[in-house]
DNA sequence: CTAAACCGCCGCCACC
DNA sequence: GGGGTGGCGGCGGTTT
């Protein structure tokens, strides 16, 4: 994973890169990233706070990188060509490339953005709108997959995307242990938009707390169907109120929120078990195999089998430990489908 | 994979 | 009269 950082560097994103590729934390035996910090030209790096960090590796470095992560800089280097150019012919390899904030500025000067729909910090959604308008930029999401460039909304939602990249790579069982070690939850569900009306908590957030109860029994009964009337009794809430408060506290609709949650748990069971994919089905509550791989394939974007072949822990099985677990390349992930 | 039934979401509006 | 609520119905996504 190369990060690229650039004088002007926003120290906090940066930090969430190295927090997440940076340290090992791996198990033994399994192949953990190994994190390259990389400037156009090696040495002191500015930071927007005034102090300095080295970056040791210089633009080379990305042609190695299976994994470039774009941090936001406000210096005018960031988008100088021979950074673009190296962005562009690290894409055209493979590779894959992600912006945390308003690093999506950079990317979208190299084009890679161009004809995708992408997210940035809420704050600057307009403007890339307004300069690069062959950019669907989505103001409402934490991140957009666009399976080989991947750009993440405003600080904290680089968390998201990083952990959502740990999640393509190791399998949500992992991706939820670096998020505990962390100390964030595993998965935020819902956009930004939850940010952009409220910048403060308000009467919406206390709205909130009655969800609490009837999402955490819905976590324990995901297996049960359970329609979002269902839910709305339990909070003692009329369907309209309830999909409604819902919306505002949480960014998603209740019923994408279980949809979602019930892949989380079918992507558990695949990796942590050997329960079969129909058995799979209805202990996630997708009941049939049809439903479960319609949903599987829109999250996860691969099938619920090649999930497990890829992903699947052998608890005790190869002792040998020489075997590491790769990193998946682009086999993996098919590209975005237009739909 | 397709078709058709079904259900959730959201704008609208009357009501509290 | 402001701000929230709940019912209705059409649309589009989900399930069969």
């Amino acid at each position: 994973v190369a990060v690229l950082v650039a004088d002007g560097l926003s120290p906090f994103e940066f930090a969430v890169a190295c927090e997440v590729f940076g340290y090992d934390r791996a198990e033994p035996g399994v192949a953990w990233y190994r994190m390259l910090v990389v400037a156009p030209a090696p040495g002191l790096v500015r930071t927007d706070m005034g102090f300095r960090i080295e970056a040791k590796h210089g633009l080379r470095a990305l042609s190695g990188a299976h994994t470039i992560v774009v941090c936001p800089a406000t210096g005018a280097e960031a988008m100088s060509e021979p950074v673009l150019a190296a962005l562009r012919r690290a894409h055209r390899r493979g590779a894959r490339v992600m912006s945390l904030c308003t690093g999506a500025f950079t990317l979208a000067a190299a084009g890679l953005l161009d004809g995708r729909r992408a997210t940035t910090h809420w704050a600057h959604a307009t403007q890339l709108a307004a300069q690069y308008p062959r950019i669907e930029v989505d103001p409402g999401v934490l991140y957009v997959d666009g399976g080989t460039v991947l750009t993440s909304a405003g600080s904290a939602a680089s968390v998201d995307l990083c952990l959502h990249v740990v999640r393509l790579d190791f399998g949500a069982e992992v991706a939820a242990t670096t998020a505990r070690r962390m100390v964030v939850p595993p998965h935020r569900d819902g956009g930004q938009a939850q940010f952009i009306d409220q910048p403060f908590a308000d009467t919406a957030d206390m709205g909130a707390e009655r969800f609490t109860d009837s999402l955490t029994w819905a976590l324990e009964h995901l297996d049960e169907p359970m329609s979002v009337e269902d839910l709305a009794r339990r909070s003692a809430m009329s369907p309209r109120t309830f999909a409604r408060r819902f919306r505002a506290a949480t960014g998603t609709t209740p019923h994408r929120w279980i949809v979602r949650q019930r892949v989380l748990l079918a992507q558990r069971l695949l990796e942590t078990s050997d329960t079969p994919v129909d058995l799979v089905a209805s202990r996630s509550g997708f009941g049939t195999t049809t439903n479960l791989r319609y949903h599987f394939q829109r999250e996860v974007r691969t099938g619920p089998s090649a999930y497990r072949r890829t992903f699947q822990v052998r608890p005790e099985a190869d002792a040998d430990g020489g075997q590491l677990r790769s990193v998946p390349t682009t086999e993996t992930k098919e590209t975005i489908s237009p739909g």
